[in-house]
DNA sequence: TTGTAAGCGTTATCAT
DNA sequence: ATGATAACGCTTACAA
C-alpha cells in the first residue's frame, strides 16, 4: 500500500507537499503538482480515505436508513439518492430497521460510529417519535427525513403531496361519473395517510358530494383487508373506492368481482403507489403514483445543500382501466374471452 | 465527543487500560473492567470506528456492488446479505454499476479506498472478464461473486442451480401433457442462461421428446421480445414454452391469447424469476423461482467463513395456472366473466 | 512555495 | 495488571 510519504520520498519533497498537491491546494507550484500527480499514478497511489476521514473528522459516506431495502418504494428511493450522492463523491451506507424501533436505534448508532457525513432516513412503524434520533445523532450529523417524517425533528424533509394526490384521484372518480365514492384510508398514525384522507374529503366537498364517514374504512392496506373493505363498501352502496394502497385496491377488486360486478362499468377503483403489478393486471389498475426515485434525489440534494426546507414531491395519477369508463378496456392481452 | 482518554482521565488510569477493558482483553482486572464499562456508559462513550479501523488496518464495512439496486432480484440479495452481516457486526456499503463497466471499476475503487473488509458483487453486463476486479481489489480484500460470476476469478461464488431448475420446469410441462415444448432461451453470453438451456434440453431427452433447434428462440427476455417469440412458437407448432424470464413469459402469454388460444388448455407457459406480478396476474403464471434472499445470505456467510467454495442455491418451481391442466383455474378473483 | 510538527482516536508492543 | 510510547496515513496551522 503506497502512501503519500512514499511519493514524497521518491520525489524528494515532504508529505505535506504531496498532500497539498493531491488535494488541489493552490499553495503548490504547478510544476510540483504535475510531478506529484505523475508519480502518484506511476506508483498506483490511492488515498487512504479512512485516515483522511479520521484527520478531517468527517467522512464521505452518507447513511441511509429504511424499514426494508427490498420494498419497491424504498429501493427506488435509495437508487435516486445514490445517483446524486455518487456523482458528488459520496458513498452510501445502508441499514434496515425491519420496522422495529430497536433496530432503528442501532442503525443510528452505526451511522454515528462510522461518522457519516449525513443521514437520510424513513422511520420504522415502531418508532413513535423522534427523540431517539436526536439523542443518537446529536446535532453534528445532518439529518434528512423522507416519506415517514416526524415534524418535530429538525432538518430537511422530503414528502409526497398526499393531500393533492388523493384530491386528484378522488376528483377523477367523480369525473368518471361515480357518485358514492368510499375510501380504504389506511391507519391514521401516519401523517401520509391522514393527508390522503383529507384530500379525499376535500375533493368530495368541492364537487358537491356528501362526505359520509360510514364509507371511510380504516384498516391496514394489505390484500386481505382490501377484500374485506371491498365487501363492506358494496354493502354500504358504494360504486367506487379510492384506496390508500395498491394491494388493498387489488383485494377490493377481487371483492367486487366476487359479487359478479364489472370493473369499471359498475364499480371504479383507484389505488396508491403505482406498484409495478398494477400495470400488468387485467384490468390494469389506476393508481396514484409516488415518485420514490425523485424523493431519493431530493433527499440527497437536500443533504448536499444543507438547507432544512421541506420538499414536496408531487404524486401523479396514472389512469388505467379500473377507473376508466370512457375508453375501451385493454382486455386483449391476457383475459379469456 | 468523549474518547477513551476522557474515560482514562476520569478514572485515573491510562488510555491503554481503557482500550483493553472495552475490547474485552483478558489482561484487565475484572474490577477495572467494570469501572471502565460503567464510566463509559455514564459518559456516553461510543468507540470511534474510523480511528479504530485506521489503526487496525481493516474495517467492519462490507461492500456490495450490484447493477441496479432497485431491481427486485438485487434488492432481495442485499436484504439477505444484510441480515447476516448486521448480525455479525458489519455494515453494508452499496454501489450500483447501472450495467456499465466504468462504473464497476469506480465502485471497486470506492470499496478499496474505504478499506472494506470484503466485497460481494454481481457483475455488470458491460464487464467482459474479471481482470479489473483483481487489479483494483488486489488480494487483500476478499471477494464473493454471486449470480453473474466469472469462473476465472478467485474466491467464493454463489449461483443458482439453473440447469436443475430448467430441467424441473421442462419436465413439469411434459408431465402436464404438452408435447412440443419450445423455449425463450435468452442470450448465451450469460452462463446462467446457457445452463438453463442445457437443463431444458436434457429434460426433453430424458423424457423421450426430440430436441428441436428450430423452437429454441434466442433473444433478450423482455415483454416485447416475448410476444414475438410467442408468435414464432405458435407458427412452429409449439404447445408450450419454457421462458428464461418472467417478462418474456408475459409477452408470450399475450401472443398466445392474441391468437384466440386458451392457457393452459391449449398452451402451457412457465417463466423464470418468480417476479411478484406472476402470482397476481390472471391466470397466474408458473415460474421457476430464484432465491435472491438466500443467495444474499449465502454470499455473506461465504465472506464470513472465508472459504472460497462455490455455493449452489436451488431454484424452486412454482406451479401456477399457466401450466396447470390438472387443476381448476383460479379465475374468480379478477377476470370478467 | 515548501517544510515542520502536531494530532485525529485507537491499538499494539514493549516494558514495568 | 497496568503504563508509556509509538504508530496507522493523512491534514493543517505555523514557520521558514
Amino acid at each position: 500500500m503506497v502512501t503519500i510519504s512514499d511519493i514524497a520520498a521518491a520525489l524528494g519533497v515532504t508529505p505535506s507537499t504531496v498532500s497539498r498537491a493531491l488535494s488541489g491546494s493552490p499553495r503548490v507550484k504547478e510544476e510540483t503538482r504535475l510531478a506529484v500527480e505523475q508519480m502518484a499514478a506511476e506508483m498506483g497511489y490511492e488515498r487512504n480515505i479512512v485516515a483522511s476521514n479520521l484527520r478531517k473528522g468527517k467522512s464521505d459516506i452518507v447513511g441511509v436508513i429504511v424499514p426494508r431495502i427490498h420494498r419497491e418504494f424504498f429501493s427506488n428511493v435509495i437508487g435516486g439518492a445514490e445517483s446524486i450522492l455518487n456523482a458528488a463523491g459520496y458513498s452510501v451506507l445502508i441499514c434496515q430497521t425491519h420496522e422495529e424501533f430497536d433496530a432503528e436505534v442501532k442503525a443510528l448508532r452505526t451511522m454515528r460510529n462510522n461518522q457519516v457525513a449525513g443521514v437520510l432516513m424513513s422511520h420504522a412503524i415502531g418508532a413513535m417519535d423522534g427523540t431517539h434520533v436526536l439523542d443518537t445523532l446529536g446535532d453534528s450529523i445532518p439529518l434528512v427525513q423522507f416519506d415517514r417524517v416526524f415534524s418535530s425533528l429538525p432538518g430537511a424533509k422530503v414528502v409526497s403531496n398526499n393531500f393533492q394526490g388523493a384530491y386528484e384521484a378522488t376528483k377523477h372518480l367523480v369525473s368518471q361519473g361515480y357518485r358514492r365514492i368510499g375510501t380504504l384510508a389506511g391507519y391514521m398514525n401516519s401523517e401520509a395517510y391522514a393527508a390522503r384522507l383529507d384530500g379525499y374529503r376535500k375533493a368530495l366537498e368541492d364537487n358537491g358530494l356528501p362526505v359520509d364517514e360510514t364509507i371511510v374504512f380504516y384498516d391496514t392496506i394489505v390484500r386481505e383487508t382490501g377484500f374485506e373493505g371491498g365487501l363492506k363498501a358494496l354493502e354500504a352502496g358504494c360504486d367506487a373506492l379510492y384506496c390508500a394502497g395498491d394491494f388493498c385496491a387489488l383485494g377490493a377488486i377481487e371483492a367486487v368481482r366476487s359479487k359478479g360486478l364489472r370493473i369499471p362499468e359498475d364499480f371504479g377503483i383507484v389505488g396508491t403507489a403505482n406498484e409495478s403489478f398494477t400495470a400488468l393486471m387485467t384490468p390494469t389498475i389506476s393508481s396514484l403514483a409516488l415518485n420514490p426515485f425523485e424523493m431519493g434525489r431530493q433527499s440527497a440534494l437536500a443533504f448536499l445543500s444543507g438547507e432544512g426546507e421541506t420538499v414536496v414531491v408531487p404524486m401523479e395519477l396514472k389512469v388505467r382501466d379500473s377507473s376508466n369508463r370512457n375508453r375501451q378496456l385493454n382486455l386483449t392481452h391476457i383475459c379469456p374471452k
